[in-house]
DNA sequence: TTAACCTCTAATATATTTGTCATCGTTATT
DNA sequence: AATAACGATGACAAATATATTAGAGGTTAA
């Protein structure tokens, strides 16, 4: 599956696009008609395509609508027409978005930034082989899921949030327990210790969650 | 829960597309500011929220963050400015769509009905051996059809609508019950056992309908 | 009006998370 | 090397949250 298929017959256009959005780890795929962009859609499938309505030959709704015969694949309309007309075709066939040309690359990139997260989720805190998923509140550590409890997403999140930086056992625990809290701070390293099982590689020998001796602890 | 929420705060403009959304059969409820449009939107929850961004007080990105906190529901941005910023803004803060002012009304509603039907009209929802239909109200698990009650039906699509994001007791409660509700939070853990004997393979081991410990439920 | 069904409540049982404590290991300081 | 301070660990207890069950009350359709 490719993450982003273009179908765009200004070449120019279309490479400038590519090269922004490979620098943005999606992997893209580019075609100048209707019929190539059909064919790779069909042979690999494609998370969103971005589609010119002026194209040589078959134009681009010809292309929106056999893409929604098949599936609900988000699809973001390009036209260097300002018709009313064009606009409204395009989502009525079912386009999830319209950007007209000329474009500005930035509302493109976050056009498309936007689409995949409100579609595929991408509220992902990714880090090698972890990733933390805000909204579902699961960690995935290689493909192992694991459940986090309150307190531990509330931890995690405040030191990946804080990457890099050293934070205080009071400081955290001010943060998540509240100072006036009837809890001891050594429920903290408690919890750090529950944590570390669960996102460390090897528990015993911390990678991520490092130990600021006398101060508190660090994420890296 | 509303079809549709307007927050704007020029009401005229409020007042026509209310007309014209209620000429398509939706329901409607419009409000002037920002904390009368989260109070709504949490009080009785909607299916999508039209959003102005310049209002008094609060603006419309104060709303937006509100609502992705608590779930996926698709919020349409409208703005008076055409500033760049503003546009993006909006999308990386998860809004679904964006429209300026002055806008035309035909395309206003173009996009409406759009963000409904992609998120909304698919009759069947096909996830593995379950099938659930929604005008029929039935649930086809193997080869066993099974009726949903009528609150079993809104708590599995609002469940459903917002797949793999937990969504909290509290927001599941609001949304279907409206916080006035009489009700206890209690009766949702009983709505969710039973909806739980309908769709699990082994209601004792959900597969589907996960519980995420001290804030709500998921479904995967 | 009755019967069937849906919805809510309340009581109880079960499960999970969180906090505490005693103890052991580690680091910094002298 | 001895010591003191701090952090890690494992086991257990307490606090909280959820699941389950049964039944009362309400609604709807025949």
């Amino acid at each position: 599956m490719i993450d982003i298929l273009i179908v765009e017959d200004n070449k120019e256009l279309a490479d400038v696009l590519c090269d922004f959005l490979r620098a943005e780890q999606y992997t893209v795929s580019a075609c100048q008609t209707a019929e190539k962009g059909l064919a790779l859609y069909e042979k690999y499938g494609a998370r969103l395509v971005v589609l010119d309505i002026m194209l040589p030959g078959k134009d681009g709704f010809y292309v929106l609508e056999k893409v929604r015969e098949k599936s609900n694949t988000p699809v973001l309309i390009v036209s260097a027409k300002t018709a009313k007309d064009d606009k409204l075709t395009g989502l009525d066939l079912g386009a999830d978005d319209y950007i007209e040309k000329p474009y500005d690359i930035d509302i493109m990139l976050a056009k498309i930034r936007g689409i995949f997260k409100r579609r595929y989720s991408l509220d992902e805190l990714v880090d090698g082989s972890l990733r933390i998923n805000k909204s579902s509140r699961t960690i995935i550590k290689g493909d192992m899921e694991m459940e986090m409890t309150e307190k531990e997403f509330e931890l995690l999140t405040l030191l990946i949030e804080n990457r890099g930086r050293t934070l205080s056992k009071e400081y955290l625990f001010n943060t998540i327990w509240g100072s006036d809290s009837e809890s001891e701070q050594q429920t903290l390293t408690v919890h750090i210790k529950r944590l570390r099982e669960k996102i460390e590689e090897d528990p015993k020998k911390p990678q991520k969650i490092l130990t600021v001796w006398g101060v508190g602890y660090k994420y890296l």
